[in-house]
Formats: structure tokens, C-alpha cells, sequence
DNA sequence: CCAATAGTTAAGTGTATGCTTAACTATCAA
DNA sequence: TTGATAGTTAAGCATACACTTAACTATTGG
């Protein structure tokens, strides 16, 4: 595999830990420092910032420090695309069905029809 | 962290390797065999065989096989969760931008005020 | 029957991930 | 100025991931 990380890659590969999701969870309701972010979870602040760099790369998170507290908020365009690959993939498959559910329909109009001719 | 793996998260970390990605984009076009699938595919069939087999215990994928070949289609339950878990925190980051958005205007009913009383 | 096709499984390898501890830097408040 | 707060960074460690090669098992067309 490449080396190079597409954006999808890194924020499917972030939203892939529940850690990292509450964290957005979080984040979805207000910016937030990284204590804030920190206190309902079960592990170091250190860990909390590694998390946070994760989803800073990935793009679904931005953060600006003032004084010595980092404030951090969602930044939508990631979650957006990321929301738009699945649901074009869902879009192609559901033409497909609609494809196939007419064919069936113009090929045996009826249930149980009647043999024609 | 847990040995327990949520639903979502074997959804978004089998959504994270793009050779996954490209086997669900196939796949929404339509069932295909495991051959079919490593076409495109710069790896050993060897290799397909096991990032299919991260696709349907992620439930994205289910297969079948019938004599000696296996076809897979997309199973949508679990695209589906995965997209609903984005769009309900987009869902709240907007409400959230909305009230904000209600306060200002609500504050400071024009741009420039002129300075009330 | 037998060779080609389609896939499976095991073992090994290098790299990435998710933590921890520990030592450190900046800011704020008394 | 000093101690508490808020965060950062590096090193180490165990486990997980994305492959490969190689040996193997069915199925099927001729």
C-alpha cells in the first residue's frame, strides 16, 4: 500500500475508534478544551492528545491554543465527505435495485401470473 | 481499550483501507465474484480473500458460495448505521450552530448597531 | 480421470496503533 | 516567585494490520 493517506482513509481510520468518536461526539455539541475531552475518558491526558493529533490529521477536528488551554471544534467538511462516499454508494446501489425491481415488474407483471399466450 | 469491537467500529475501520473502499464501490453496482473483486486489484487473490473477510465480519459484506465460486453482495444495514452515526452529529453540531446563530441575531439585531437607547 | 479454475488457510514479516510512564514547557494565580 | 494547571513530547511496549509465499481443497469442463 502507499504511503500517501487520502482524506477518506484518514477519517474513516479516525472515526474507527469509539474513543475517538465520543470525542466528536463531544465535539459536535461545542468546542471543547482538552481536559474537557479527557474527563470522561479512561486514560491519560497524553493518550487524549495522541487521539487529538489523530483526528486534527484527519481533518475532523481543529484546535487553536490561547494562554495554556487548546481549544477544539469540529471542522464539518470532513464529516462531510465522509457522510458523501457512503451515501453515493448507497445511491448507486439503491438505483440499482429500483433497475432491477422494474425489470422484474415489466418481465412478470403479475404474482403468480398466468402463463401468457 | 476493550477486546469488544462495536458495530461501528469494524464498520469505519473496514471503510478506512481504500482496496476495501474500491470492493464496496464495486459491490454497489452490483454482486460480483471474488476474482472479480481482485481484478482491479494490485494483490494476491490471497490478499482480497482477507480484506473480504474484514468486509463481512464489519457486516458490510455477505457472501455465498455455490460450487466454487463465492459471490458477494453489499449488505446495506451496516453502510447505513455507519452513515446515520455521521449525519446525527452533523445533525447536532447544526442545531448547535442554529441556536448560535439565533442568539446573535437576537443580540444584535443588525450589523453595525448604533448603540441601543 | 485430470488439468485448469476458484478459492482457502497458515505462517511469516514489516509497519502502524493505542496505550503507558516520565520528563519537560508554558501560563496563571496567590 | 512559586506552585498548580494545562498541555506536550519522547521512548517503549504489546497487539493489530496489510500484505506475501506456499501448500492445500473443491469444482468443473474436456
Amino acid at each position: 500500500m502507499l504511503n500517501y493517506q487520502a482524506p477518506l482513509d484518514l477519517a474513516f481510520q479516525a472515526l474507527a475508534d469509539p474513543t475517538r468518536r465520543i470525542m466528536v461526539e463531544r465535539l459536535s455539541q461545542g468546542p471543547a478544551s482538552v481536559s474537557e475531552l479527557a474527563q470522561p475518558l479512561d486514560m491519560t491526558l497524553s493518550a487524549v492528545v495522541q487521539h487529538l493529533a489523530v483526528l486534527e490529521a484527519s481533518g475532523l477536528v481543529r484546535s487553536e491554543k490561547v494562554g495554556r488551554v487548546r481549544t477544539c471544534r469540529i471542522e464539518p467538511k470532513a464529516l462531510h465527505s465522509a457522510e458523501r462516499w457512503i451515501s453515493e454508494r448507497r445511491a448507486s446501489w439503491e438505483r440499482r435495485l429500483d433497475r432491477l425491481g422494474a425489470f422484474l415488474v415489466e418481465t412478470e407483471p403479475t404474482i403468480k401470473p398466468r402463463r401468457k399466450k
